[in-house]
Formats: C-alpha cells, sequence, structure tokens
DNA sequence: TGTACATCAGTGAACGCGCGTTCACTGATGTAC
DNA sequence: TGTACATCAGTGAACGCGCGTTCACTGATGTAC
C-alpha cells in the first residue's frame, strides 16, 4: 500500500511543512514508481499519481502547477544524480591499472541502483513532452561538458582542441545512455548476458578513447 | 482540411476495396501528420487520429484493431524506408574520393525527406508502447545486421571477427540515429548549424571506422 | 503558560469533457444468375 | 445485359469511464498576544 512508504517516519511527529516536504516527496516517488511497472512519465495522468501517493487528486496542486511541473522536479533530481557520478569518478585514482574497465562496472553499477531515474531519462529524452526533453538535453550536455573539463584537470587528450574533445566526450555519453539502457532491459538474473554487454561497452569505450589518442593526427590526413 | 489529401484521386472512379486502401493511408498518414505537429505518437488517440484522416471514430475498427497495430504497420514502413536506404548505399561506387562525406550528406537528404518516419522511430524508440518500442529495435538490429554483411561483401574491414563487426556497425547506426534526432530537431533554415552539426556527423564516423581498422591490433594490447 | 485566531495541507463532492467501444444502420459497390 | 441479393466501408448516436480542474470545507498546526 502507498501509506506504507511513509510508517517508517510516523507523519504524528513531524511539524506541519515537514510533513508537506513528505507528500511531495511521495508524489515524486509515485511517479517514479508507476515508471517502474513499464509506464512511461508521459502518459501518467495527476490522479494517477495522486493514488499512488496516497492522497486525494486535488491535494496535487498543494505542490506542482501540473504533471510537467513534476515532471521538471525529477529532471532537476537527474541533475544531482549525474553530478554525484561525476563526483565518484573523479575520487578514483589518477590513471590506475584497468582505469577504463573499473569505471565501466561503476557506472554500471550506479545505473541499477538509481534504476528509475536513468529509465525515466532514457525513455523521456526523446519522447512526450518537449520542455521535458530540452530539460534532460540540457541536464546531459551539462554532463558532457563537466566530462570534458575532468579530462582537460587530469591532463588527458591535451593535444585535443576543445571542440574535438566535447565531440568525444559526446560521444563517451551517448554510449554511456546507450549502455544504460540496454543493461535496464536486461530481465534481471541474467549475469551472463550484463557481462557480454558490460564487455561490449568496453570496446566501445576504447574505440572512442583510442582514436582521440590519433585526432588531429591521422585523422585529419584520411 | 484532412479531405484535400484525397482531392487529387477521386474516390468517384476507385473500386470499394481500392478506396479502403486510400482511408487506410490516411489514417497511417494522419498519425503521421500529428507527430509533425509535436505530437508523440503514444499519446495520439484513436478519435483524433479518425478526426485528422476525415473519418469517424468508428471506421477505424474497419482497418486496426487499436492504436498499436496502427503503430505496428508504421514501424514496418520504417523497415521498407530503412531497406531502400540500404539499397541506395550499395549503388554507390566502391571506395570513391570523399566516400564517407558523400555517404553522410546522402544520408542526411534521406532523413531529411523522410522527416516524419525518422521522427518517429527518434520517438517511440525508448518511449511510450513497449510493443512499438520492441518491434522498432528489430528493425534498427536488422538494419545493423545487413550494414556489416555489405561491409563483408565489399571487403571492408576483412581482418574483424563478426562480432566486432556487429559492434562497429551498432555504433555506427547509434550515431546515425542521433545525428538524425539532432538534424531534425534543427529549426528549418539553419543552414550553417546544420552544415556544422554534418561535420560533427562526419567526425564521429571516422572516429569509429578509423578505429575499426585497428581493432585486433593495437585495441586488444592496451 | 494559556487563549484566540490565522494558516493551510489535505478532503470530498461535483463539473464538463473527450476518450474507446458498442450498436443498429445506410447505401453504394460487387456478385450470381 | 438486367435483376435481385449480399457485402461491407463508413455513419451516427449512445454508453460508461477516468480525466483535469473547481469549489467550499475541515481540523490540526502554527502564531500572536
Amino acid at each position: 500500500m502507498p501509506a506504507d512508504r511513509t510508517a517508517s517516519t510516523n507523519p504524528q511527529y513531524l511539524t506541519r511543512s515537514a510533513r508537506k516536504d513528505l507528500t511531495r516527496a511521495n508524489l515524486l516517488q509515485a511517479a517514479l514508481t508507476l515508471m517502474g511497472e513499464g509506464r512511461s512519465f508521459t502518459s501518467l495522468g495527476l490522479r494517477e499519481i495522486a493514488r499512488e501517493a496516497g492522497v486525494v487528486p486535488n491535494a496535487f496542486y498543494r505542490h506542482f502547477r501540473n504533471t510537467d511541473e513534476l515532471g521538471l522536479v525529477l529532471v532537476e533530481d537527474v541533475g544531482i544524480t549525474l553530478r554525484r557520478l561525476l563526483r565518484e569518478a573523479r575520487k578514483m585514482a589518477v590513471a590506475p591499472r584497468d582505469m577504463l574497465r573499473r569505471s565501466v562496472s561503476v557506472y554500471l553499477e550506479y545505473v541499477k541502483l538509481n534504476r528509475l531515474q536513468f529509465m525515466f531519462i532514457s525513455s523521456e529524452r526523446s519522447g512526450g513532452s518537449r520542455i521535458l526533453r530540452l530539460a534532460i538535453r540540457n541536464d546531459v550536455s551539462h554532463f558532457t561538458n563537466e566530462m570534458a573539463q575532468d579530462f582537460r584537470m587530469r591532463g588527458l587528450y591535451t593535444q585535443l582542441p576543445t571542440a574535438s574533445l566535447q565531440m568525444v566526450c559526446g560521444m563517451i555519453v551517448m554510449t554511456m545512455l546507450a549502455a544504460a539502457t540496454d543493461i535496464l532491459d536486461l530481465p534481471p538474473g541474467q549475469a551472463l548476458l550484463e557481462a557480454e554487454m558490460s564487455e561490449n561497452f568496453v570496446q566501445q569505450l576504447k574505440i572512442i578513447l583510442f582514436s582521440a589518442t590519433r585526432l588531429n593526427e591521422e585523422l585529419s590526413r584520411s
């Protein structure tokens, strides 16, 4: 039952505004939960979300003007998740052995941990509401830019002009999102398929990164 | 007005079954038209499609069981479009000067020519209805396989094992679809942005193809 | 600290609307003789 | 070729339903004195 979600934090002992925040969080979580059941965000209705959150439809308006506004808050949360991912990546030792493979496995774990959020961006990045689509693309391109900056800070690919580095990072992010979609589609418990997929992902990144080292040398000659 | 679509082929002189086919085509076209107005296929209703096609809602059932079934027919059409694209690509001279750049510009023209169909796959490939998503992925992976076969037939990348060639083609197709999405998002008449985007696309393919020639040489050593 | 009043998160009922689906139908087209 | 009948693409009206949105409300929480 939806109400169980709040069972551990007994509303009895919270202030009014804390309880409001809780309901708001329940609404956001309700939308994610429904998406986890195979629904796309765009197809969710206000009443449906309120029902799943255990409040009356009208209560929704105390928190959001409409479902798109709720969606934008979800996108914000995704942005936070992505920035956290970058922070984790930054903590990794500089260029240790098997750096790429380790990054990939950290990333894939992260995707599985934030399953619903990644399902959300994967399905709303192209389809559905225009305003959400733009917000997500904005987040993704911020992520790409920060990745490029991190490469610079670490002194990687210093020979690349900024535009090329941006493009390479764009390809990496595109590949990351495709891999996330693939891994989320996998039925659970398919360890073998997952390992195969992950290995594929590593190879794809190798292809991109390998060429990056040669950009402006061979490529411009061909 | 929707009825104008049929004005050039006066229904008066057609057989009953030919007129039925025309209505069916109008329904399919109506769905594409509505998508062209910024709607996602998943959000289209049966009544809405019928209205746009100029028939009564009930008439829809003479042609499709529901909107998903209409969607599957659209996917079939996309499959045909993609196979036609491959056929055109095959007609191109073997390895002429600037082959890559020529292929890219042919492809981008093709995308613009079949604008609505590419918008359809781009937005329904991840979002919306599960059954449509699977059908589209199926078409895309067929396309990828055929591309790999064509590479083999042309004697390109003969040193690559089949699995690696598949992966490389997968990356090419992923990049192609991303480029299609980008070009379709561009406001019309932005020739400069379009040229930039197209050049970016060329570079991305170079990166992938260049590495492909070195796969199994340098990559496995790194 | 106690009281009187204001605030406001959530309620419950009602609305008008467009939806998908059903039904019996119409009348032009097609077919059999 | 002409006639009588069958077919069936599309019509028009009706249905029940869930939707988003509105309204006046309740009563616990918060605030001012």
